[in-house]
DNA sequence: TATATCTATGCAATCGTTGCCGAAACTGTA
DNA sequence: TACAGTTTCGGCAACGATTGCATAGATATA
């Protein structure tokens, strides 16, 4: 009904101009201290709000950014969102959220067919088959800020934020050592990704350090979901040397281990303990309760979000990457009584 | 870089009127079959995309909606939103997410702060404790259109999609009844609030209708979080008269139930059945596999999305509202054997 | 008193697009 | 040939805000 209160209208009925108005509100350019406060109260009153099309067309800034992943429907993504969101509201920036459901024709067709003016800067977590990405860089030369979370495209010189894969990997399997485990066996991701290879790392690193064999059958990849993780601890109890532990890539395999465990009549923590990684609140759920590392979701979103502004208010900030570190969370998938 | 491709560049190239190209652009107007092909290739040559400040600010219209809700990371509206998602990128809409934390502070504050000149319409779940629903109804008299889902403001003459509570509730105990289960306490949700007193509801007619007594020590109102559920289920056990099946108001309750159970000694099915409501992914993951009432909620939203479209693009739409079935989902926790 | 300086404000162009009005250029009809 | 009717298109004024430039009026300086 009616419309929007403009600068134009409340200029008319102070009988001023609607430049002075606008430099009023702006608090930036000389204006008479009576007058302002006058431009300013009759504005509050009127609940005076700006409008943004045309705010962003006069200075080619809207407040929007545009955040791109693979999924929200799991604690990780969604708490990201959250973190994400926390500082865009602190900072009066809005989050647009586009969703790939991790497919690399949609993150495509969605960067494509993205209108850059009407977003200040993107965040973005790749999807996992997605093998070029030629179409961040376009964004990035046009001007439009991209900083990318979680799943990143190395090659691409931007800021980035990161959890300590590798750090957290080698965390894990040490907690397993110093809980007296010696044959642990490591439930890994697909071959190739960028995080597979890290956790792996950190996996036989630890074992190095203390001088643990890393046996070839004991280490298995497959894919991320639980299924996977069923069937490779399956594969694992069949072993020649059957292992004392599992170290799981991530939370949903872990449980696929204890369910495996499970039926296998195998008590867990006692005979094979068992650890996970995100700290999905499941872990707390399940019976036994999994030990697991927590990857700093929320904070990875606040930090990628102030990051981006950075970028956005400063043209030429240095990109930056950030590796937040992970956090033990001891359960009673590896107490050994 | 440079700067973004625009409908004057197009005019200037090609010798013709901006008016020419923008009518060529939106394939509306009179254009000379010719000139069109001319300009529509160039436009894709160049890359061309419309700027959406300028369109809006013209038009009065940003292809942007919405979305206010109190969370994001539980499974119920991460999957609406991604329903949402759907609809809203079909028909080249943006979604702007707004979490208020299920704080009616946070809500009032980001709804009195809204830019509605950004948005195109509204698709809002309350927060659990606000209670004057004013607000909403200011934006939707201003002219922006709101379609609540899940959780409505029911005083507000708009559109409104929810899941068929009483239905459902009454289906879950329906089944307890046919599963041979006949002592059926409930652990209810928190008294007052709408949907607890739905699911109430269906409960005692399912009751009602099979000749079965409802006990008031068997009825437990609390909150909804999984320690409800437990010591609920404690409660219950205390009975004199003990109940040999409970139907809890969510699947997070009916996880406490379980814990209970086990807790206790109970065995689950068997001795006493549980059945939950919405369909969590964990009630597959916990042993026994839960019982439940699936929660259409990725329908919500894309039917909720579908409506606020309706809205937006036909000015007097008359407002809907429509319930969605949920679906039972029979597994281990209510299996006799 | 005349001139320079400053403060406070207005004017008008601009951002990219839409949409109304009307003018050529062409077609068809009498 | 004259006139009406179509097509096809250009001009121009919006939309709401920002901003460089100009200027009126007040104040200070000589």
């Amino acid at each position: 009904m009616g419309h929007a209160v403009t600068i134009k209208d409340i200029a008319k009925i102070l009988n001023v101009s609607v430049s002075t108005v606008s430099r009023a509100l702006r608090d930036t350019y000389d204006v008479n201290q009576e007058t302002k406060k006058r431009i300013l109260s009759l504005a509050a009153e009127l609940n005076y709000k700006p409008n943004f099309n045309a705010t962003g067309l006069a200075q080619g800034s809207t407040h929007n950014i545009g955040v791109v992943l693979p999924f929200i429907t799991n604690y990780y993504f969604s708490t990201v969102i959250t973190g994400i969101q926390e500082v865009a509201y602190d900072n009066n920036y809005n989050i647009i959220l586009f969703i790939t459901n991790d497919s690399s024709e949609r993150e495509l067709s969605i960067i494509q067919n993205l209108s850059l003016s009407r977003l200040d800067g993107l965040l973005v977590s790749v999807s996992s088959n997605s093998d070029s990405c030629n179409h961040f860089q376009e964004i990035i030369d046009e001007g439009t800020p991209i900083v990318f979370f979680d799943r990143i495209a190395s090659n691409i010189d931007t800021s980035k934020v990161m959890q300590g894969d590798y750090k957290g990997a080698f965390e894990a399997v040490e907690h397993l050592i110093e809980s007296g485990y010696t044959k642990i066996a490591h439930i890994a991701g697909p071959k190739g990704l960028d995080f597979t290879e890290k956790r792996l790392n950190g996996y036989l690193d630890a074992l190095k350090k203390h001088g643990l064999a890393a046996r070839e059958e004991w280490i298995i990849f497959s894919g991320f979901s639980q299924e996977y993780g069923e069937t490779d601890t399956y594969q694992l109890l069949q072993c020649e040397q059957r292992p004392d532990a599992i170290f799981a890539v991530n939370d949903r395999k872990a449980i696929g281990a204890i369910v495996a465990l499970k039926n296998n009549g195998v008590i867990i923590g006692k005979e094979i303990g068992v650890i996970g990684f995100t700290d999905d609140p499941i872990c707390t759920i399940i019976s036994p309760s999994i030990t697991t590392i927590a990857e700093p979701a929320f904070e990875i979103g606040t930090t990628s979000c102030d990051l981006l502004l950075k970028h956005i208010n400063k043209k030429n900030f240095n990109p930056q990457e950030i590796i937040l570190p992970g956090k033990l969370m001891v359960r009673d998938s590896t107490r050994r009584n």
